[in-house]
DNA sequence: GCGCGTAGTATACTTTGTATTCTACGAGTG
DNA sequence: CACTCGTAGAATACAAAGTATACTACGCGC
C-alpha cells in the first residue's frame, strides 16, 4: 500500500473531522487555522487527486448543498476503508516513535 | 521556520530514541523495524544533510566508539534545540488531529 | 451586465524522499 | 600479505510529494 505524506495524512485526518461538511474548502480553513501551515487551493486540490489516484479517497457532488454565493458544486469528500487503514498505520507508527521519548517541555 | 517532512520527522524523533547510540545506521535499523519502511543508506544521509541545512541536526565524530569493523568514523548525531522544537510543533499538531477523530478500531 | 466571492482545474516548479553506485578502512582468512 | 567481507559514509541522479500561480465557471447583488 502507498504510503502517506506528512500533508496527505494531516488533509485526511481534516476531512475525517469535518463530520457534516466535508468539503474542500472545510478542510482548507481547518488546516489553515489548526496546523499552522498556509494552504492554497491549488496544494489541496493537487493532494486530494493525488489520494483519489491512491484509493485513499473517493467523492460524490453534492447537490443539496447549495453554495451560498455560486460557483461550482461542491464536492463531499469520503474517506475510504483504505484510507481510513492508511491513516491508522500512520498514527501507530507515530505514536511508537513519540511514545519512546521524551521531549516533554511542549511549549514552544 | 523551515517545515519537517514526515520522513524528516521519524528519522528525528529515532535519534532522539537512540539515547546511548544515536548513529544514522543504528537510526536506520530503528526506522525499518519499527516503521515498517525501507530505509537505504543514501536515503537517510539525504535526509540527515537536509536537516543539518536546516538546523535541526548537528554531529560530531565520534572517536571512542570505534567500529568493529573499519569503516569511516562514526557521526554521533544531535538533535539541536531548533530541531526538538520543530518536533515538538509536529507533535503537537498532529496531536490536535488525531484527537479530534476516532479511527478507533486500530486493528488493521 | 459587471464585479465580487466561492468552487474547482491546469500547469509549472520546488522540496522531500529514494535508489544506485562509489570510496574508505579494519578484521579475519587463505 | 593481499583479498574479500562487513561497516560507515559521500555523490549522483531520479521519483514522489508539496506548493504557487494563474486560469475557468457560476451565482448574487449592485
Amino acid at each position: 500500500m502507498a504510503k502517506l505524506g506528512e500533508f496527505e495524512l494531516l488533509v485526511l485526518l481534516s476531512i475525517l473531522r469535518q463530520k457534516d461538511a466535508p468539503y474542500a474548502n472545510r478542510v482548507r480553513e481547518d488546516l489553515e487555522a489548526n496546523a499552522d501551515r498556509r494552504v492554497t487551493r491549488g496544494a489541496l486540490y493537487r493532494t486530494l487527486d493525488r489520494l483519489t489516484e491512491k484509493g485513499f479517497l473517493a467523492w460524490e457532488l453534492d447537490p443539496s448543498e447549495v453554495p451560498e454565493r455560486g460557483g461550482h458544486p461542491m464536492r463531499r469528500l469520503l474517506v475510504t476503508e483504505d484510507g481510513l487503514a492508511a491513516v491508522r498505520q500512520a498514527r501507530d507508527v507515530l505514536a511508537t516513535f513519540l511514545d519512546g521519548v521524551d521531549l516533554l517541555p511542549g511549549e514552544t
